[in-house]
DNA sequence: CTCCCGATAT
DNA sequence: ATATCAGGAG
């Protein structure tokens, strides 16, 4: 994709939805953090019904510690993976009470030494909690990046290089939650809806199947 | 590379 | 029945 199609790919995007945020639910930044930890491999609708009371009863990663980890479990356990998210998440808030007083570090390579949290889980909390300039490159981005052409990499990290090189302002920050919520809802993984895809005229990708009776642009 | 792992859409 | 979902660790 060229430099001014990118442009142009965020700027409608930008049109349709001026402030895009995250569609994970949280009250603080160490619940934020514990949310996108939960999200690996798990719809974020999943994640909300679970963190719902979680969160009401969870403030802070003493309060955490507090539940335990067979108390945790009781509220997550219909998210996929529940069960080292659960360790994961414990483990986390004890180094949060003694190495960091309890705050989260608003640094990218601090946030990946937290077990459970990976180089895509501290993008998010650095560019969500803290405003940072980072893709975090999720099964959503990867697939968008590749399909429309904009980034063509074979790991997440590739991808994540090229958009740090591509994006430009003023689309650095949000771009992030444009393509996100872009894949979720429109550039779907198994039936990408292109016939109501504000982009597709900026894209690589060609559908074999077209759309549906009367399906509305 | 494999394992982890429930809910939902197709 | 199977693919997919805001991945990370061993």
């Amino acid at each position: 994709m060229k430099k001014d199609a990118i442009f142009e790919f965020f700027r409608r995007l930008a049109e349709d939805n001026p402030s895009p945020e995250t569609e994970l639910e949280f009250g603080n930044t160490y619940q934020l953090l514990v949310a996108v930890v939960l999200s690996a491999q798990s719809t974020d609708v999943g994640v909300n019904k679970a963190t719902r009371e979680l969160f009401q009863q969870v403030k802070t990663p003493a309060e955490m510690i507090e539940l335990g980890e067979e108390g945790l479990k009781e509220h997550i356990k219909t998210i996929g993976l529940f069960n080292s998210k659960a360790k994961n998440v414990i483990a986390l808030s004890e180094i949060l009470v003694r190495d960091f007083g309890g705050e989260v570090p608003a640094d990218r390579d601090v946030l990946t030494t937290l077990p459970g949290v990976g180089r895509k889980t501290a993008n998010v909390v650095m560019n969500c909690a803290f405003g940072a300039e980072t893709f975090a490159v999720d099964t959503h981005i990867f697939r968008v990046a590749n399909r429309t052409g904009m980034a063509k990499g074979k790991t997440p990290l590739a991808v994540e290089k090229l958009l740090d090189k591509r994006v430009p302002q003023p689309f650095r920050v949000g771009s992030h939650h444009w393509m996100i919520l872009h894949g979720r809802y429109i550039c779907k993984a198994r039936t990408p809806e292109c016939w109501r895809c504000p982009v597709a005229d900026l894209c690589a990708f060609k559908p074999k199947t077209p759309a549906p009776k009367g399906a509305q642009a």
